[in-house]
DNA sequence: AACTCGGGGTC
DNA sequence: GACCCAGAGTT
């Protein structure tokens, strides 16, 4: 077995160790974030809505882009087509001239795209579960999961998000920041979402996870005097940036 | 698993 | 300049 793969196998066992005995660290998160995302959240305008067509140019928007960058474009977009079908009517060329300015200049023709399929083949009906959604090309798992869960939670169509801020959050709270970003700390990640969501209201967890990503739990300069979090959080508990061996926050079992 | 897409912000 | 950003598709 060669060494990675030797550490792998460690890894895994040990994060299985580390969620069983972490169900009362859990709790205090979704307890905590959800208080704090209420007095600390940002007033965001596809918060204002539950429209999944806005909360579908929302997300698409957002991928590897900045909300501050995003909110203008957002509303002057929603603005020049209101309607899902007012979009699936308009020329392309008028799409991509709003959405171009953020980069990544395909998400254009996949807003066209999928306000066509809906329109025309859909009959205008939202697809509302995972598989629908993921067919949809510019759909992933994040954005699927992000309309699913901020669009049709009263449906009961509760799903887990992970992104870059969902993996910094959860991975230092929980301990498992940071090894090496591999396919089973990607694994982790989402079973700690999926998780978490099981706790409460899906909705205001999946935005204050991100919010507290983005306000406090930084990439760089974490605002750790800031967080709701730091009497449950290994990140914070070591004093450690970024690389700390797993062994020393958990004993290892039976020793 | 690695590569590509991207403009705009921060430090 | 380096790094980061509500990722996804392709190879």
């Amino acid at each position: 077995m060669t060494s990675q793969k030797k550490a792998q196998k460690s890894l895994k066992k040990r994060v299985s160790f580390l969620n069983d005995i972490q169900s009362q660290r859990l709790a205090f998160f979704v307890k905590a974030l959800v208080e704090w995302f209420v007095q600390n959240g940002r007033d965001l305008p596809w918060r204002r809505t539950r429209d999944p067509y806005k909360i579908l140019v929302s997300e698409i928007m957002l991928q590897q882009t900045n909300v501050e960058i995003v909110v203008p474009i957002y509303n002057k977009f929603l603005q020049q087509f209101p309607t899902i079908q007012r979009l699936a009517h308009s020329p392309l060329k008028e799409i991509k001239e709003i959405t171009d300015q953020l980069g990544y200049k395909r998400r254009g023709e996949y807003l066209h795209e999928i306000a066509k399929q809906i329109t025309f083949e859909r009959n205008g009906q939202f697809p509302s579960n995972l598989d629908d959604l993921l067919s949809l090309k510019g759909i992933g798992r994040y954005t699927a999961g992000a309309i699913l869960s901020f669009a049709f939670e009263k449906e009961d169509r509760t799903a887990a998000i992970v992104d870059v801020n969902v993996e910094r959050v959860l991975g230092r709270i929980f301990g498992l920041w940071k090894w090496e970003k591999n396919v089973i700390f990607e694994k982790e990640i989402w079973k700690l979402s999926e998780t978490i969501i099981s706790k409460g209201n899906v909705w205001f967890i999946n935005q204050g996870i991100l919010d507290l990503g983005a306000i406090v739990c930084t990439a760089q300069k974490p605002k750790c005097p800031l967080c709701p979090m730091t009497e449950i959080c290994m990140y914070y508990e070591t004093e450690v940036p970024k690389i700390a061996p797993l062994d020393l926050f958990f004993p290892l079992e039976n020793q």
